[in-house]
DNA sequence: GACATCATGTAAGTAGTTACATGATTCT
DNA sequence: AGAATCATGTAACTACTTACATGATGTC
C-alpha cells in the first residue's frame, strides 16, 4: 500500500516543502480524507530520499533553525502519475466505531439509544458548520474552483465531498432517530 | 482503543460463537463498518479469555475437529454496556485513497480525470446494487427490521447507512463529472 | 476423489499512535 | 517574559496485513 508515500509526493508536486509544512496540510482540509503524525512523516520522507523519489535542501529560518525543503526528482513524478492514474477496487470495509455501535444497538435501552444517536447528531452538526463555513471562505477567495481548470479545483473536491459526507450521515441519523422515537 | 475488542464482546452478546463464526460476521453487512482477519482475531479472543472478559467450551465438529465457542462472562457484558453508552468525538479523518487522488486532480488532464472518475462511479453503482439486493431480502425476511424493538433493527441501521453512504459518493461523483467535462 | 468450506493457529512485516526529547522563532 | 507556533527527530507500542502452516468436514 504505502499510500502516505503518495500523499507526500502529490503534496511536493506543486514546490518545495518541509515535513512540517506537509503536516500542516493535513491538519487542513485533505485531513478530512488523509492524514499522518509527524512521526511517521519524517521517517517516510527518510525513506522517499533513500529510494531516490525526493531530494531535500537544507533552508534556514531565522538566523539558525534548520529546516529540509524537499522537492519532487523526475522518477517522483513518474511514480506519483502512475498511481494517480490506477484504477484500484473500492474498500469493502471502511471503519467507523459509532456504525459498529448501532449495529449492536438492540443492547441499549430506547433511552439510551437516543441519548447516543443525539449526541452524534449534534456533533455532526457542528462539523458540517466549520465545513460550510471553510466552504463559504474558498468560494469567495477563488473565483472559478469549482472548475476543473482552476488549481483550486482539488480543494473544492475535498471540501464539497466532506460536506456531503456530513449532510448525509445528518439525514440518515434524523430518520433514525425518528425510528427510535416512534413507539 | 482496542475497537476489535468490543466488536468481539458486542457479538458474542447474543449467544456462544467460534472465532470463525466472528470472523463470518465480518464478511457479511457488518463488515461495511468494521472487519478483521482471522489472524487479528484468534489472538484477541485468547486475550480477551486471559483478561475474563468471556470464555469457551469446546465443542466437537463432525467427528473430531474441535473448536473453541465463546460467551460473554459478567464483566464482559459490564465492558460492552460500558463503551455502547460512552460518547465519543467523531474522528477528524476518514481514510479515503480515491478522495486522496481526487485533492491531485490537478495533476491529471481532464481525459484522466474523467476516466478515473467514471470507474469510480461504475464501482459504486455496482456496490450500491449488491446493498440493495441485501436490503430487499433482509425487508422480506423480516417484518418488521425498522423499528427499534426488532431484533433486525442494527442490521436495518447498518444496511440503511452504507446504501445512504454509496447513493451520496454516486451523486457527489456524477456533479464532479458534469464538471470535469464541461468545456 | 476433488473442491469448497470449516476451523485454528503463528510469524513476519507494515502502518499508525503515543510518548519522549530538544530547541528556535514569533507574537503579545 | 511567556505562550503559541515552527521545526525535527527517535522509541515504544498497538493495530493490522500477508504469508506460512495444518487438518477436518461436507458436497458434487
Amino acid at each position: 500500500m504505502r499510500i502516505l508515500k503518495y500523499a507526500i509526493l502529490g503534496l511536493l508536486r506543486k514546490g518545495e516543502l518541509s515535513g512540517y509544512d506537509i503536516s500542516s496540510y493535513f491538519k487542513e482540509e485533505l485531513g478530512q480524507f488523509w492524514s499522518a503524525k509527524h512521526s511517521q512523516i519524517y521517517p517516510e520522507l527518510k525513506k522517499l530520499t533513500a529510494e531516490g523519489f525526493i531530494t531535500f535542501r537544507t533552508a534556514i529560518q531565522g538566523t539558525k533553525l534548520e529546516k529540509k525543503m524537499y522537492t519532487l526528482t523526475g522518477n517522483g513524478e513518474r511514480e506519483l502519475a502512475a498511481w494517480l492514474t490506477k484504477k484500484d477496487p473500492i474498500p469493502e470495509t471502511v471503519k467507523d466505531e459509532f456504525m459498529l455501535k448501532a449495529y449492536f444497538i438492540s443492547a441499549l435501552t430506547r433511552e439510551e439509544a437516543d441519548e447516543l444517536f443525539t449526541d452524534q447528531l449534534v456533533k455532526r452538526k457542528e462539523k458540517l458548520s466549520d465545513l460550510e463555513n471553510s466552504y463559504h471562505e474558498l468560494m469567495t477567495s477563488s473565483e472559478d474552483a469549482d472548475s476543473f481548470s482552476s488549481p483550486d479545483f482539488g480543494h473544492y473536491l475535498v471540501l464539497t465531498k466532506a460536506l456531503e459526507r456530513e449532510r448525509n450521515y445528518i439525514s440518515w441519523l434524523e430518520d433514525i432517530l425518528a425510528l427510535i422515537k416512534k413507539a
